[in-house]
DNA sequence: CCGATCTACAACCATTTGGTTGTAGAATAG
DNA sequence: CTATTCTACAACCAAATGGTTGTAGATCGG
């Protein structure tokens, strides 16, 4: 998990995921366009690779990157995770807000969930 | 943008946005639920704070940290970007696919698309 | 008021990161 | 066959990272 956020914390890398899932892309294809020397985009793509972002498959003296659709599916799930808990607090304030004097309530939710933190 | 899956690219950071998703949290709040120095802690949140995932309010001699959804939202947009395309290039796939004979036109598509990514 | 709590900030350290140049073997094209 | 292309790997470097301990000021509780 650290290694896939990890990987997608740089601009090149991105972009390199995004190229790979549009179409196909050997990795000299990748290194022509990237102002950068042919070892440093090997290394991106070994971190894509390492962060299953990426496949790697040999065609004679090439290697072919894939996008590995399986890995972004894992980050976006972990993103979505989060999106689900914060509706449901916000449902949760919505509904305590709905029921009662507002001000009187207010208060006593933030009380509440402070106490709840803390134990 | 490097920031944002960067500050995700640790397992205590993701575990702070959760945590300050659900409730309301402060610095030494969050600092007794890890085993760490509180100035790791500290750190942390500064991270996530630098990356817009997370706000800090001072209250009194505590620092409130609260959950920024714009962070997050902006984190699973761009995934979401990767999704259509992926999406649009399986239809596209699946498209040529239903269209003719399966065996000649994949090698065709093959070929198609490595001309298209080298040009 | 004073001790306790909370925080900001600094300096340090080992490890990692995102690049570089260099070497050398494998595959390909002519 | 030979020159070119493609790649793996190594060594290097400056900067960043994820932790540590230490100092000191602000706020709080009794």
């Amino acid at each position: 998990m650290d290694r896939l956020f990890q990987a997608f914390a740089d601009a090149t890398r991105r972009d390199i995921v995004r190229r790979v899932t549009v179409g196909e892309y050997s990795v000299s294809g990748l290194a022509a366009l990237y102002a950068m020397s042919f070892a440093a985009v090997q290394k991106h793509v070994a971190v894509l690779e390492r962060a299953s972002l990426v496949t790697k498959e040999k065609r004679g003296r090439e290697q072919i990157v894939r996008a590995n659709h399986a890995g972004l599916h894992k980050a976006r799930s972990l993103l979505d995770e989060y999106e689900v808990i914060w509706r449901q607090r916000t449902e949760r304030i919505a509904d305590l807000l709905a029921e009662t004097d507002p001000q009187a309530n207010e208060k006593s939710a933030g009380k509440a969930e402070t106490s709840e933190a803390e134990a």
